[in-house]
DNA sequence: AAAAGCTACGCAAACGGTTTCGTGTTAATA
DNA sequence: TATTAACACGAAACCGTTTGCGTAGCTTTT
């Protein structure tokens, strides 16, 4: 089992200093041709590599960056981290990932761990329960520590940092507009509790467009389902007791979930009945018919997120004061079969 | 913006050495009481926190593992991370994730940026050019350096090292058997190139389960998409040149993409044919017919295998020669519409 | 031949901890 | 009163690198 080789070893094997060494490997002109060639020869037969952990600790950068996120099985945060990873690998950072599973407690216990020192940055998006209890203090301690922060999809404004969202309300907007222009009218929108940052913007969404053409906002044809457990017989009973047009869902598995349902009643879709859904995942693509959906483009998401958050460790003008932006990701609308044949 | 305390501030504030400060936050014996307290008080207040860079240097520990997978935004794949994420997190370590994205070439560059002392071991899934090049040139030398190394799903019998896998050749053996026990005669197999490991596995599994019921292979009815990218035509084809009771597909992909095309055709699923994919995903679930599927437990192979893991990171006996496990997953099949009403 | 200038290297501090060992002070013992 | 033990703390080494600065030894200049 060779054991890894240092500078010191590499020094003491060939009776010069441990700084000759290191100035050698550099190619740096204080040192003589030809003990730079014996050091680099000698250095490349044993397969020397610097050691990332003393580098950290003198550069005071690990070249790390920590990402927190909800869940991870979870096409649109996998996504999202894709594009993170992609980046931040370009540049020569790794990507230490914690699921904070919604949780609260192990959002701040993963923030404080990778905090001391072990990532240079932070990439995250809120857990629900952080969203429920609208407790920031742990992103606060971060950024007053003048670590660089970066918040995407669930976001809040208590904290200032770079954020990057994609256009919520506009998207509901769009694509409650597009049911309209159909000629659709019972319109519904299957979401869920309100804390979400994301679900209120798309029920804002969703009013305004119907509000612009005159349509009166029905509220039993809002239904709210707790998160990330969709009731089937609440969403059975939503769907005997109204007639619909159309359905808005905030994501796929409501979406899928509506179509599924509905389809088993001898409702069709799309002639019956509509649906749209946030999340271009897979199950959109898969479905039967196709969803329609609102592609948020994870991958670009991430990809921005980390060019932030990049951009800010590696600034060095520590003195001035920091700015920050929001940036908006565009949504695209990719239509399937669930809304037109 | 507060900045990190050190040791070395709250020994100067303090008017203490370094090493009594640190001796104080241990609670060690050597510190008067006082001074315990004073330093404690003091720490507190403002927050100290051991920097991890540095015990890392201290302890050549980093209290990180490497994974390495060839895709996250596919399902087991994200399944399998979720469990060595949480396995890993309850002992107090952070996992770095690096996608391969089923190239060699990153991989190779992936491990070795990680291998320098950023993580104390790695778990990895093999990427597909790797398994076709069959060069594991890189894990020897990991291995070789004695950093305990992980592989699942597909591994390589060329390293010796730590393995978990499912029983593929038993689980297609006894999906096909289910195809038989039903009157299915006209079995098919859609797999991918066979320099897969698992496929394989699988494919012998198939073969053995004809055998055994004196039903001729037909190698027609096997068919080897290229990995990663669905041939539509070919399958299409595949469907229409063959009258078939029944199909097992080595993905979730291959599956739901063949359900459709047929039914499409007004091929009735399951009564006409059958369908039992690999991969429990979500695809699965929500298929309609729901997909009959061998459920790989992924969340269960990345417990076992961050806990092989941590086992030998843990373990001090450098001196006696290690041993080698495979663990193998038993699978379970899922029934659901495609194959059962 | 003395002064100056290079060349090529080593010393030591620094990054932030941990830990072993030594030592000054006081208290207990002979 | 001299000896010793216990206590409480500090100095220093160490983990592996980087880097500013000092300097020995040689060459060149005048």
């Amino acid at each position: 089992m060779r054991t890894k080789i240092t500078l010191k070893h590499i020094a003491k094997e060939l009776g010069v200093s441990i700084s000759t060494v290191s100035k050698a490997l550099k190619n740096s002109e204080e040192i003589g041709r030809e003990t730079k060639e014996k050091v680099q020869a000698f250095a490349k037969l044993y397969n020397y590599r610097p050691n990332n952990v003393a580098i950290s600790l003198k550069n005071k950068r690990t070249k790390n960056i920590g990402v927190i996120i909800p869940d991870i099985v979870h096409y649109f945060f996998t996504t999202v981290f894709r594009g993170i990873e992609q980046y931040a690998n370009k540049q020569g950072y790794n990507v230490i990932v914690c699921v904070s599973d919604e949780s609260f407690d192990k959002e701040v216990i993963n923030m404080e761990m990778l905090a001391n020192g072990s990532v240079d940055g932070f990439i995250m998006s809120l857990s629900a329960e952080t969203q429920k209890k609208n407790d920031f203090n742990h992103l606060k301690e971060i950024t007053d520590q003048g670590i660089p922060l970066v918040l995407f999809d669930r976001v809040t404004n208590e904290i200032e940092c770079d954020k990057v969202l994609i256009n919520d309300k506009e998207a509901a907007l769009f694509a409650v507009n597009k049911f309209i222009e159909n000629g659709r009218k019972k319109i519904a929108l299957i979401t869920t509790e309100d804390y979400f940052s994301v679900s209120k913007a798309r029920e804002a969404g969703y009013r305004e467009a119907l509000s612009a053409s005159n349509i009166q906002v029905d509220e039993s044809l809002i239904m709210k389902l707790p998160f990330m457990e969709v009731d089937k017989d609440a969403l059975k009973a939503f769907f005997t007791n109204n007639r619909l047009d159309a359905v808005l869902c905030v994501n796929e598995i409501f979406a899928i979930h509506g179509m599924n349902l509905v389809q088993k009643k001898g409702v069709k879709v799309p002639e019956d009945i509509a649906f749209i859904g946030f999340t271009d995942g897979i199950l959109s693509k898969y479905a039967n018919p196709g969803l329609t959906s609102i592609a948020q483009h994870g991958e670009k998401m991430g990809e921005v997120a980390a060019k932030m958050l990049i951009e800010k460790i590696e600034d060095e003008k520590e003195d001035e004061e920091v700015t920050y932006r929001t940036e908006i990701i565009e949504t695209t609308l990719i239509e399937r079969g669930s809304t037109i044949n």
